[in-house]
DNA sequence: CTGTTGTGATAGCCATGAGTTATGGATGTC
DNA sequence: GACATCCATAACTCATGGCTATCACAACAG
């Protein structure tokens, strides 16, 4: 039924020599591992593939017919391995970087330049994750390194580099009354306790305790809070908080994002702020990873101060 | 280094199905065994062929380089089983007729279309044999059935059918002085004890008892024949006459081969005619075979009366 | 004619390969 | 929470592919 390409190979080099012992010893076997496997490929293939007089080995007529395909397919098998090698080797190169929502800030074109001038043949590639995942593709590694948002569930699984420290806004439909509250407020803003009774629009269960960061629990003393509805995009949250689903916090670095037609965001008093970083697993040593990280370190040492994630 | 046939079935198998459980079940193997296969694939080819996450199997990037190849050798290897088989049937179906000089009388046509009636895909193919080898191809299978000369040396390794029984011969330089003792004699021929103490063309050697029938040993009392040369060929023969160099026997219906020029032939009186036969090796059953001994056999029996062989 | 050389086939042995069944562990479903 | 699905692992069996040693035969040298 199927062949071993060992035994084509044998088969070729036997109807290039035309001499069991040579085609042996070029092939590295004994000769009579070769005399035995050229029986077995022509009992597979039901004819003789040579005749054996006993002064001269020809090829058959059956021989000559197989001999071109034969070289076809090692040679076939021979592309086949390059190409795989050429796949590992693009793979080798590329960095899968997942994110939840584009982290703007001039972040992707700064991490690139630096990745790229510490590795010429790095293939950066961009992957847009849903917001159930926190790791924003790291757990499933789908991802090589990611954009997100602390704190990270499974920290201990995975390293990073913060590269953004904003304050929190809360996301209001524009005829909200805390819109007015806020209009009329010194600093534009309103106060957490203002929002402790609003429905809120979360994120899906799955991401742990990343949900709990969004709702602010921790600024909420154990009160749980009322849940509005679930969320999954930028998209999404824009058209719940529109509707008056509820109203949502956000990053100021994502509030463009959320922020048109009629719903606006206004900054909070009370609660901390976000923690944006690049993380990788732990365990993943790669040198585009580590180099990335490496890369987001440095761009967040120059542009804010460092401060500890919550 | 090469590949098993069989592991680029099991892995085009799995990359259609994305499943090994149903994958197994259609190539009829157990899923174990499948995994295992996949797993050594893998490690041969250096690298991850499919994802397993917990819910879904995909291809990685390497397996979808490879797929392709994959799927390009299977189809290479039916063209060649394919090939294979058109080779076989077209050998099933090939007679090669071995022959020392053309047999002539037209033999060759009329067997030819008793064959083909008999065998519609028949495919006759004439071969021209050495005449050092009086089976002209028999002995070493180069030819499947042949026109031979009796006596056949290791006769009784094949059966024959006599088409034709003539009398011999002898070749003479035209200034030769039996050239014209024979043009005085009534019959025109001369006797053979005239030619006894002249020089003959013999066979080569290896042709054995042929060599000896054609020198007519039987009709010389053990006295030994005076050699002019050796003659591989009718053309050889007509030269080495022509020259001067002997003598030689030869059937009436081969006259045309080496009569022209400044060489004739008369007839001998006190030697046996020769028999021309078709013959095969004995133990070859192959229906073409048979077929053309049997077509020799109703031709013969057609056009001479059939004595036995000496 | 005899010993030597070259060549392929055969025999006997052993490690590995490729298959089996039984079972484990994780996930998703009712 | 019991059950079904699905891939991986373990332990075993038997065929396969390799080895060394040897034979059989032809060709050739002395």
């Amino acid at each position: 039924m199927d062949v071993h390409g060992r035994d084509l190979r044998y088969f070729a080099a036997v109807a290039e020599e035309l001499n069991f012992t040579r085609a042996a010893e070029r092939l590295f076997v004994s000769q009579p591992a070769l005399s035995k496997q050229i029986r077995m490929l022509e009992k597979q293939v039901g004819a003789d593939l040579f005749h054996r007089d006993r002064r001269a080995v020809r090829l058959t007529v059956v021989g000559k017919a197989l001999l071109p395909h034969a070289r076809g397919m090692l040679a076939a098998w021979e592309a086949a391995e390059a190409a795989v090698e050429e796949a590992k080797a693009a793979e080798l190169h590329t960095l899968v970087i997942g994110m939840s929502t584009s982290p703007g800030r001039g972040l992707l074109p700064a991490l690139r330049t630096r990745l790229v001038s510490r590795h010429p043949h790095a293939r950066p590639v961009l992957r847009q994750v849903n917001w159930a995942d926190p790791s924003a593709g790291l757990a499933d590694g789908s991802s090589d390194v990611a954009f997100v948002w602390l704190p990270l569930p499974d920290g201990d699984r995975y390293r990073y580099a913060v590269v953004a420290q904003e304050p929190r806004l809360v996301a209001l439909p524009q005829g909200h009354p805390l819109a007015a509250r806020a209009a009329a407020d010194s600093e534009g803003a309103v106060d957490f306790t203002d929002l402790l009774d609003e429905p809120f629009l979360a994120l899906p269960s799955e991401a742990g305790p990343l949900r709990d960061y969004w709702l602010a629990l921790d600024a909420r003393d154990d009160r749980a809070p009322r849940i509005g509805g679930v969320v999954g995009s930028a998209e999404e949250t824009h058209e719940a908080v529109a509707n008056g689903q509820g109203v949502a916090l956000l990053a100021t670095g994502n509030a463009s994002l959320v922020v048109r037609d009629e719903v606006i965001a206004v900054p909070v008093r009370g609660i901390s702020p976000s923690h944006l970083a690049v993380a990788a697993r732990r365990d993943d040593e790669r040198p585009l990873v580590v180099a990335y990280l490496a890369a987001a370190a440095m761009v967040a040492a120059g542009t804010a101060r460092t401060e500890p994630p919550p």
